[in-house]
RNA sequence: GCUUGGGUGGCGGAAUGGUAUACGCGAAGGUCUCAAAAACCUUUGGGCGCAAGCCCGUGGGAGUUCGACUCUCCCCCCAAGCACCA
């Protein structure tokens, strides 16, 4: 008998199908459209990795079932190849990272095309491409004149290691999200993107989308609404007032100080009142530099002697003071301390001795302790600062009122106005590296900043001898006069271009809108294409982009979708996540633990259709899991099986019942579990289904239709198999088979019968017989009887075609 | 600390109220072979027992139910995310 071999069959197959063009995404099908959508590699000089693969898989085998379905799918490729890797291999080689760009695509499209990865490669993009990169500069501008890009001076997370200004979301537990460095703060003048305009779309837009509730959860608290209200305090003898937010103004009559983070503008205002300006101006200097990390350390003030403010409740004088927790981005900067009620004010002010003042009586339960949500247990009614709702005491004629009445009340007692807030800061969008999409602005002594007229776009990279980046604050482009000086487009004078660059997310923002008209030169895409294509289906990817990726490009979208430029309110519809694979010793993969596996050796040595379907069998798409090279001759020896097993001469065999059932069994469970992206669990039920026909005899279109099951997932062997048998047709070019509800029932099942809910026997008996029949057969098997032991019968339940259960 | 998932054989995992451990790996024994590999067959949760069989068993404890891996409450542990957001 001729042994598989993989590597002949599948070399060939691939030739085949790309003659035939079996990928390509036809515009204008008369078939419904499915938009299939994985996160576009980083081409890196590595070369793409088992991990790339899971999420590559998983859409592959859901396009090639959606194909079968009947649907015009696109299913595309491209690379988002701007950013640090590149630019720094270009530092340490000296070749422009274009090039090596260049190189390492050409090496991980190798790759994809030797796993048949069915991408339509005619849609291929790369964000690099100055054709490509005009249009992310184009839309920058469209954001510009709307008023939602701005440049601003303030202190920013700086990468000390990359030497370039980060995004909030790119600091991951203080560290750089891209090298691990400890990020720091710098005062910086940078580009913004006012996302924080477009929070409420963020998270009305998550209620529409068919996502995760992990993913939605993480955006909201991300995104982090809270809703309140601004007060103002006077400050005594001033006619200066210091405005806070709160969330609890029913607790204001408890206020007993107030606290300014460290960059408040305010102090400066009374900086001849103050009378231990020195003490004050040190303290402010040493708490800017540290980043927030190292704030949240300890907490640490300074009271700013000579200044009361006045509780605009009850008229008391309180201290004020500058600490290091008050965060000068959120709110106003300022808050209103009730240590009673807040275990951050509490911690503070029992360390600087500052008064306590009750006003909220946890209200004690009408149920039980412990019994439900928001009611105090005893220790908390006995702990020094309760955090909970209650009834208000020491508040005057608010006293007895209940905490969320008092929310109101007190607002409009003390002038105060509600006020939403949100935790998502503005995005910082200036880079100051080489390797990005330059930002098209100028800056004109006599106009200001000047966009860069859309018809000179792109503004292209200029060829650079250092890619280095300076740490100075300026970008590298910034040491190029010949491409930094140019003319004012308005006033014709001299103007200076804007020499920061884009991150590496604004390319990613958009390019799945790209691949619906990748090569139109008029405009970003074509609305009609887009009307046709949009919104992505089903889009595969890591968790990792959560709050970064998925919220920037949501962002934009909805910007585009403002400008009337995108058809759909969302870009994805749904997401499904994948957990990340980890080493064999169940680390994480890395090149230093030297734990790494590289597909084209498993490509080598079990073939691609097994390396395909081990990642899909190693466990549920969203759950971490470990390589493990032994696991993968599980689905070696299955592949060889199912060759083998066709093999044998093709005669016509014929099915038995019992065939018949598990075959509309499997094209049930494969259907069902391809749909809910359950994947392991479809290649078991492939496997099961070859354990119970193996060896015998089978009709031939029962073997086709096995095949065709198996065709998404070994698309190289069902593919031979299916030409064996003498078809000349591509397996994958099938219509997808059907299964019929009448051959999923059996004639006999297998009746449990327990005795007091414990299975003592099993019994043979025909579907679908009544309880008393069911009763009587069970009565009479002896271990039954010896178990009920003439005990009166209590209760019987019958499950039908299940099982029977007598109670004694 | 908060949020969200999880905890099932030697291992990866299956089962969302009805036979726990499907499927695969590993292991043990066997067939074939001079031998080995591969392949194939059998066994494989634990305890007691010659056996038939019985008892125990899904992190721990309680509860609901005729019946709980599955539902409810409390606790422990692991993972991911957020973290002074007033």
């Amino acid at each position: 008998m001729k042994k598989y071999d993989f590597s002949k069959i599948e070399k060939y197959w691939q030739k085949e199908w790309e003659k035939e063009q079996v990928y390509f995404a036809q515009d204008k099908s008369k078939k419904e459209k499915k938009y299939i959508l994985i996160e576009f590699p980083y081409p890196s000089g590595e070369g793409l990795h088992i991990g790339h693969l899971r999420p590559y898989v998983a859409g592959d085998v859901y396009s090639r079932f959606l194909r079968m379905k009947g649907y015009e799918v696109m299913y595309p490729i491209g690379w988002d190849a701007f950013g640090l890797p590149a630019e720094n291999f270009a530092i340490k080689k000296g070749v422009h990272p274009s090039l090596s760009t260049k190189g390492n695509i050409k090496n991980a499209e190798a790759q994809i095309k030797s796993w048949s990865i069915g991408f339509d490669w005619s849609r291929e993009v790369n964000t690099t491409d100055p054709e490509y990169y005009k249009w992310t500069q184009w839309i920058f501008l469209q954001l510009y004149k709307a008023g939602l890009a701005y440049e601003a001076e303030g202190f920013i997370n700086w990468c000390p290691r990359d030497k370039t200004g980060l995004a909030n979301e790119e600091v991951v537990g203080g560290f750089c999200e891209r090298c691990g460095a400890n990020v720091e703060k710098k005062e910086l003048r940078q580009w913004y993107l006012k996302i924080t305009d477009y929070a409420e779309k963020l998270l009305e837009g998550l209620k529409t989308l068919d996502w995760p509730e992990k993913i939605k959860i993480q955006q909201e608290n991300w995104i982090g609404k809270s809703e309140g209200a601004e007060i103002d305090f006077e400050v005594k003898g001033t006619e200066e007032s210091i405005k806070v937010f709160t969330t609890r103004p029913d607790t204001l009559f408890g206020a007993t100080y107030m606290v300014l983070a460290p960059e408040h503008e305010f102090v400066l205002k009374l900086k001849n009142k103050i009378s231990n300006w020195k003490e004050l101006e040190a303290y402010i200097k040493k708490a800017s530099a540290k980043s927030e990390e190292e704030r949240s350390l300890e907490k640490t003030g300074v009271k700013l002697e000579g200044v009361n403010a006045i509780n605009p409740a009850n008229k008391e004088e309180i201290p004020v003071f500058i600490a290091n927790y008050v965060l000068s981005g959120y709110g106003t900067g300022a808050i209103m301390a009730v240590p009673a009620h807040d275990e951050r004010d509490f911690e503070f002010a029992q360390k600087y001795n500052l008064e306590i003042k009750k006003v909220i009586l946890p209200i004690l339960a009408k149920n039980p302790v412990g019994s439900a949500q928001g009611v105090p247990s005893e220790v908390a009614v006995q702990s020094e600062c309760w955090i909970g709702n209650g009834q208000l005491i020491n508040s005057d004629k608010f006293d007895g009122m209940d905490s969320e009445k008092a929310k109101q009340e007190i607002t409009k007692f003390v002038g105060g106005k509600k006020k939403i807030q949100y935790r998502l800061r503005d995005w910082v969008f200036s880079r100051q590296r080489y390797w990005g999409e330059p930002i098209p602005l100028m800056h004109c002594k006599a106009c200001g900043i000047v966009p860069v007229p859309e018809e000179e776009l792109p503004v292209t990279l200029p060829e650079v001898k250092k890619y280095e980046p300076t740490g100075t604050g300026e970008s590298p482009l910034a040491a190029i006069d010949s491409w930094v000086n140019t003319k004012c487009p308005k006033c014709g004078g001299p103007a200076k271009r804007e020499t920061n660059t884009m991150p590496q997310w604004a390319g990613s923002s958009w390019y799945y809108l790209r691949y619906a008209d990748p090569n139109n030169k008029k405009e970003f895409a074509n609305i009609d294409l887009l009307k046709q294509w949009l919104p992505v289906d089903v889009y595969f990817g890591g968790m990792e982009h959560t709050t970064l990726h998925l919220l920037y490009s949501r962002f934009w979208h909805q910007f585009l979708y403002d400008q009337k430029l995108v058809p759909t309110p969302e870009p994805y519809i749904k997401r499904v996540p994948h957990g990340i694979i980890l080493g064999a010793d169940g680390e994480k993969m890395s090149k230093s633990r030297g734990n790494v596996v590289c597909p084209d050796e498993i490509v080598r040595k079990f073939g691609a259709d097994a390396l395909r379907m081990y990642e899909l069998f190693l466990g549920p798409h969203e759950a971490m899991v470990s390589w493990n090279e032994k696991g993968i001759l599980g689905i070696s020896r299955f592949l060889e099986r199912v060759y083998k097993f066709f093999q044998i001469e093709n005669s016509e065999g014929k099915d038995d019942e019992n065939i018949k059932v598990l075959l509309h069994k499997t094209i049930k469970k494969v259907t069902e579990d391809i749909n809910e992206f359950k994947f392991n669990t479809v290649i078991s039920a492939l496997m099961i289904f070859l354990n119970g026909v193996e060896g015998r005899e089978l009709k031939r279109e029962t073997k086709q239709i096995f095949l065709k099951l198996l065709a998404p997932f070994a698309p190289h062997l069902s593919e031979e198999l299916w030409s064996k048998l003498g078809n000349t047709t591509f397996i994958q070019k099938e219509p997808w088979p059907e299964y019929n509800e009448k051959f999923l029932k059996e004639d006999n099942y297998e009746l449990v019968v327990q005795v007091n809910g414990k299975v003592r026997a099993i019994l043979v008996v025909s579907v679908g017989i009544k309880e008393q029949e069911a009763q009587k057969l069970a009565l009479a098997d002896e271990k039954v009887k010896s178990f009920i032991n003439n005990q009166k019968i209590k209760k019987v339940i019958f499950v039908p075609d299940r099982l029977i259960n007598f109670v004694v």
